[in-house]
DNA sequence: CAGGCCTATGTAACTAGTTACATTATTGCA
DNA sequence: TGCAATAATGTAACTAGTTACATAGGCCTG
């Protein structure tokens, strides 16, 4: 048994002794190379080659103090929204040539706290979450190891954690402000779970304190096509007549979309849908939905480049407005004043 | 400036100086406190709550020469298939106390060698990729570093790396054969980007190789909802007329659907649409879409599972066939006989 | 009361790199 | 020809943990 097959994996000191050098020297063939003349280097260079050797990013991180990896905690990928957002926070952090490792949370905030951990203890050297609504024990740990953390998807200047999003009140507020004015007076209001979500409570409450005189019938169903279909069948079936629906997420919407239309409604004509986020995929469907367009992907690269500046200069950044702007499409239409 | 404000972060040396134990004792604190007498353990406990002590992975990781960190090559996240399938490789991996690094290609073999060649780099213990057609530097770079890679989304027994996945072939002849026996005799077949992309491939081959006596119409799209829309829009504008689409994607089948739609057209009464994948929401579209079931997220937990079972045995696991299945839904129908 | 054994702890050598400093050899210029 | 500057390389001490082995003390038993 050669020592090649003994080890699994050769170390700079077996190239070293390869090649005939010090550690130092086959550690300046890697990192300053013109410190090294072509001909020493060439050996070490060979000896590289012949043991396949690569360099330890445990070993370079335990120097540097730096792994380069940050976490993303979000709450699912099954879902357009934040697997383009995922997307864009990936791509961006590869220009700071930073790794993301994701971490999905389904909403839980146990489990958000057992995977922000995990991610701690694998040396991410900050993070990207969704909201400002953690658990104690979450608040605690970001609190005690002072990592960098970047809360999305809302902006509330006065929280703890610097917030990249948009103004959810004003997002929901500016759907239902353009329902209103089309005279719709009575509205299914379809949003996601609110237990454990700041967001969509958030959304929810800006409604409300719009305090137009408009009957808003609330109901609640998972963020999927096949969670909003089944919430609209029961509302269909339970005979609630409503001349809008007004989804507080784009899936909830197209999901909507299918099931008024399977069940021989049309829309815009027999009722109007109304969508919050705007997805590519929005502008469409049959009928293009309107929607109030949130800047996710943007989103994602700003919090990318927010975090990755926190972690570069130590400075917390300023929390970044995303602007949420109405998208009128085919899927609404004014009714007669009552 | 006292040492604790001069350095970043505590180490496991400050614990014991802090402590008034050797380093030894405060390693054992962490990982057999049993072994540690209860006042002892306490003294260290406090020392490590004082100072924020968190031990550093990158030392772990060079003693155990385990980062427990793989990688996960997709060629985007923009599209629900992908999202679905790396939920599930998370999940999984979860379980095998495994973390995920994300990486999107773009379908870029050239991307994908720098970001495999990135994820190495970060000490990756494996990899997750797409496909059996990649770049001659890419196979060099697991070639020469020997890396557990799985292969996904297709079945090869014969490829170099086991795969895990479905016949893509066979599954594109199972859409085929359903058109062609409820009468379809042209069919215009919308297929993702082929360039680069061996799934897409093969399932052109299958189709052309089942030698059924139909008229094969190819259209190329981006695998999005609005690439779906645009080709379709192209396709009815230029007058050919087709009796059925065959849409190589789910996302390409909901767009076409979508489009059709709007064009004034009933599916399936004018037209019949299938799709390939079965996403979950395609049972809910309207009228819900015909499709073949490859099962994604199945293929996310294999593939994880296979890979987390070759890191920890060094035996490559078997590939792995999974099944596809005609799913019949309301977007096809049967044309009277020619 | 000594020998054996267990418990608790310390010492120091590992893991795989980087890097400050020292040393040697070579070249350039006066 | 001699001295200084520069280039190339080596030595060894770091980074932050783990762990084999050594040791000290206490307790029990013969």
């Amino acid at each position: 048994m050669d020592r090649t097959s003994r080890k699994k994996r050769a170390n700079l000191r077996d190239v070293a002794r390869k090649a005939g050098v010090s550690v130092a020297t086959a550690s300046r063939v890697l990192n300053m190379p013109a410190a090294v003349s072509a001909e020493t280097r060439d050996r070490v260079q060979s000896a590289i080659d012949d043991l396949r050797f690569v360099p330890s990013a445990a070993a370079r991180a335990i120097n540097s103090g730096r792994t380069r990896v940050i976490g993303a905690l979000v709450p699912t990928l099954d879902n357009a929204i934040f697997a383009r957002f995922l997307d864009a926070i990936e791509n961006e952090m590869a220009q700071h040539a930073l790794s993301v490792v994701v971490a999905t949370t389904d909403n839980d905030p146990v489990v958000e706290v057992e995977k922000a951990r995990h991610l701690l203890d694998i040396g991410a050297e900050g993070l990207i979450v969704s909201g400002v609504a953690h658990s104690p024990a979450f608040e605690a740990l970001i609190q005690k190891t002072r990592i960098p953390v970047i809360a999305t998807s809302c902006y509330e200047p006065g929280y703890g954690l610097p917030t990249v999003g948009y103004d959810n009140r004003a997002a929901a507020q500016m759907a239902l402000q353009h329902l209103f004015d089309l005279n719709h007076r009575r509205i299914a209001v379809l949003h996601g779970p609110a237990f454990n979500n700041d967001r969509t409570r958030a959304r929810l409450a800006g409604l409300q304190e719009l305090g137009l005189a408009v009957q808003l019938d609330l109901y609640e169903a998972d963020i999927t096509i096949e969670g909003a279909c089944q919430a609209v069948a029961k509302i269909l079936e339970s005979g609630a007549r409503h001349s809008a629906f007004l989804c507080l997420s784009d899936v909830l919407a197209m999901g909507a979309l299918f099931e008024l239309q399977r069940s021989g409604l049309t829309v815009p004509d027999d009722v109007s849908v109304m969508g919050l986020e705007d997805l590519p995929s929005s502008s469409y469907t049959a009928p293009a939905l309107t929607s109030v367009r949130l800047q996710v992907s943007e989103m994602g690269s700003r919090a990318a480049n927010a975090l990755a500046s926190w972690i570069e200069t130590s400075e917390p950044p300023e929390p970044v407005l995303l602007a949420a702007e109405l998208i009128p499409r085919q899927s609404t239409r004014a009714v007669e004043r009552v």
